[in-house]
RNA sequence: GGAAAGGUGGCUGAGCUGGUCUAAGGCGCACGAUUGGAAAUCGUGUGUGGGCUAACACCCACCGAGGGUUCGAAUCCCUCCCUUUCCGCCA
């Protein structure tokens, strides 16, 4: 959520940056002021009355002692802690609305964040590779994975449901291959510690990430428990340091987590229904960094190259695209999409969204770093992407390196987790 | 799942027959004194959030979380969470 000082002391400012979203946040931002103004004249109230009975509880026992009677003073604290109870309950309430406010409000966009409506107004930022040519007709991944017997989705609908798959043989072999790969990439050459999560996480910390409490419906939750499965590994490794206060000489701290992500995907209907695109079950493999806040958007650089090294390495072609205001996530203050080539789609397709949410996180999970120079504790800034979507990533690869026979190229990094084997057929 | 014992500041650890707790003592840390320098010693300070402030000062809250009893709760009561040990079950 937004610092509410910052909306106190320069509403005006947060109006403006709100805009870039191209919604309107203006009655929003004035209702928080106002709550605010009340809320605080009520904790002076309080608190007042709250040190009157401080110290004349401490006058109780000294009038007993002196062997006289504390009755009406008694009876005064009576009088006051009542007043106090309403109060109390007047300051829960408002805080409640002021919170509600509070958590519907997005990320404050960052400078460079360009105006526009939706994905179409998302500028290019630079591409590697050209789109894989063929020179026969290139089949879908779903049709490929079905020819070959390595993707299973009637199966998966008859054990499960719409949107999950069976892997099979050499396409599990493949999904497997590719999480090991991007963390063996990611822990070894780019510094990143390798953590495995657990796939529930509770109301805490779906609160602290920001998944709650605006989209519950987008998730599973665990019937009679207050636990959800989680969306993406981003909320187990982030949540990892909730309330606490990190050594500011070991920023960044930068993790690297393989988890399966669970999804209801409500609300999209119809999209995507072939294929490993769009799954409820899918695998993926998250970076997280925990930075200072003046070196956050170096960081955010840095953080998109890593992710783009993996598929360089694969050689698929993709290209980079920043997300203008209308796209731009809740949490986020500026996004990066790595888009990889889709010969069925005949487009780019979405395969790893890298953001900096500054203390917008840090602010909801409490995440802080003691600064050097003041020795207080200040928030982080938290910032996250994927390194890479798995199935996806496997998509991405029965399509780009099929050939005409139906086979499909391994590329030459993942050989070595295909036990040499180099072709699938 | 059953039983028992616990959760106190950066750490350790007292308090837990309600009011000198404004949370002792120790360790650690910071600064100062002492010293040629250091160790030792002595002294002072040492959290987080909030309110009011230009700032200091001052005030409020916080003893796992949330409620309750009371004029007053770290202390008594209730609910929940977590930890440890034993039993059960289990990969």
């Amino acid at each position: 959520m937004l610092d509410i000082k910052r909306i106190r002391e320069n509403p005006g400012e947060i109006k403006e940056k709100l805009k870039v979203r191209n919604k309107d946040y203006d009655g929003a931002v004035d209702a928080i002021v106002a709550l605010d103004r009340d809320r605080r004249a009520l904790i002076a109230r309080g608190d007042a009355i709250k040190a009157r009975q401080n110290t004349a509880s401490k006058e109780i026992p000294q009038i007993k002692k002196a062997g006289g009677d504390p009755a009406a003073l008694m009876a005064e604290m009576k009088t006051l802690a009542d007043e106090g109870k309403g109060i109390d309950a007047e300051l829960a309430a408002l805080e409640e609305q002021q919170n509600t406010l509070l958590y519907a409000i997005p990320n404050a966009p960052d400078g460079s964040v360009p105006a526009g409506a939706d994905s179409e107004a998302n500028p290019e930022i630079r591409r590697f590779g050209t789109p894989t040519a063929f020179d026969f007709a290139p089949k879908p991944h779903w049709e490929i994975g079905a020819a070959l017997g390595i993707l299973d989705p009637e199966r998966a609908a008859k054990v499960t449901g719409a949107r999950f798959h069976f892997y099979k043989g050499l396409g599990a072999r493949l999904e497997r291959a590719i999480w090991n790969f991007y963390l063996d990439l990611h822990s070894t050459e780019h510094g990143y510690t390798e953590i495995f999560p657990p796939y529930m996480a509770n109301r805490a910390s779906m609160t602290g990430t920001g998944q709650l409490p605006k989209f519950e419906e987008d998730m599973f939750k665990l019937e009679g428990l207050d636990y959800f499965l989680i969306p993406t590994a981003e909320v187990p490794v982030t949540n990892y340091h909730r309330d606490e206060i990190l050594d500011a000489a070991a920023l960044p701290v930068k993790y690297c987590a393989y988890s399966a992500c669970f999804r209801a995907e409500a609300g999209s209907a119809g999209r995507d229904t072939r294929g490993l695109i769009r799954q409820h079950q899918f695998n993926k493999v998250e970076l997280v960094k925990f930075s200072h806040p003046d070196t956050s958007y170096d960081e955010l650089e840095r953080l998109t190259h890593d992710a783009e090294t993996a598929l360089q390495k694969l050689g698929l072609p993709y290209r980079v695209v920043q997300l203008c205001g209308g796209d731009l996530g809740f949490c986020s203050a500026k996004t990066y999409d790595i888009e990889v080539w889709l010969p069925s789609y005949g487009r780019y397709a979405e395969i790893s969204s890298c953001s900096n949410y500054e203390d917008f996180q840090a602010r909801r999970a409490n995440i802080r770093f003691r600064d050097a120079e003041t020795g207080k504790p200040r928030l982080v800034h938290t910032l996250n992407g994927s390194g890479l979507a798995v199935g996806r990533t496997t998509a991405a690869i029965l399509e780009n390196f099929q050939n005409a026979d139906g086979s499909v190229r391994v590329p030459e990094a993942l050989v070595p987790y295909m036990g040499g084997v180099r072709e699938i057929r």
